[in-house]
DNA sequence: TGTGATATGTTATATTGTAACATTAAGTGT
DNA sequence: ACACTTAATGTTACAATATAACATATCACA
């Protein structure tokens, strides 16, 4: 199977995933989509700018990036995470069902994200206690900012050096 | 008691914790402080640009705001908000002493932050499952999302008529 | 009172985000 | 195939946010 068999796999493979989440699987939405899947971690509008130019050959106006963006947040295909200001895509865009509470751990110094997923009693004693206090979540995700393993070490290094 | 003097009361008052937060108690650092506290709710640098102006008279460049900003919130006085790229006066300046994990409920209609306690065990849960990802707090501070009863109510109003 | 350190102001500019409108592309019915 | 409508994207302009580099003022203390 040629290379270009297995990109146009995965185009369709996308095609697919759009068409499922009720959204026109146009070029550009499927450029963005894909970039964001390929980088592998959270990127801003202006950064998904940046990475189409680089990565796909591809130069978008930032005002299109960000319609885009909303139009798949909205499907729920991309998550925003609100601390940062960056989008990420789905890990769970295979799973064709609406997924329960999504965490995320955020690196507030390399800017790693990882999607996790906690106990979900836990979760729900803490929808629980928010609630108590009159607040309504409008949606069930949580982001956590830490520092990761890799930091950490390096941080350690640095002050040892010192 | 005349009103100059309650005044000065709350200056010395203001004066005395940033005495005690180790930060001198200069007039911009202590009117912005104030301003904040007055606000009752979280400003973005620019909101305090213009609550300085119009409830105290002071017209302050936004760079000096940035900067004081980032003092009081080095010195545990204020909090910044990461979600919403604001800030709020600390609830806690009276009792001197390092106060525990922050949780604030934000709402995302109209932002108004309600600086609550969780019960300890369900945050040290939480904390010790974001570490176990390898992820270690940095500050021990959670913002939660959501819509408050005030907004909701609004909410119901307006899905009725609609 | 002079002098170094600290605090604030000025100017300029980078970055991020949106609004208003123009253009292009894609469907739809005849 | 044609005109016609709607959806998608691009262009331009600009508002809002944030920071960098440097200038000036203020304070503390010898």
């Amino acid at each position: 199977m040629s290379q270009k068999n297995n990109k146009n796999n995965q185009e369709s493979e996308f095609v697919e995933i759009f068409n499922y989440a009720g959204i026109k699987p146009t070029e550009k939405r499927i450029a963005i989509f894909k970039g964001l899947k390929m980088a592998g971690k959270a990127l801003s509008p202006y950064d998904l700018v940046q990475y189409c130019k680089q990565n796909l050959g591809l130069t978008l106006p930032a005002v299109s990036i960000y319609r885009i963006l909303d139009l798949l947040v909205a499907a729920d295909l991309v998550h925003k995470l609100d601390t940062v200001n960056k989008y990420i895509c789905c890990t769970h865009i295979d799973c064709h069902k609406p997924h329960p509470h999504t965490q995320f751990l955020i690196c507030s110094l390399c800017q790693k994200v990882e999607e996790v997923h906690m106990p979900a009693e836990l979760m729900a004693q803490l929808s629980a206690q928010i609630q108590s206090h009159g607040y309504q979540l409008n949606s069930p995700q949580f982001e956590f900012q830490g520092i990761c393993t890799d930091c950490q070490a390096l941080e350690e290094e640095a002050a040892s050096n010192a």
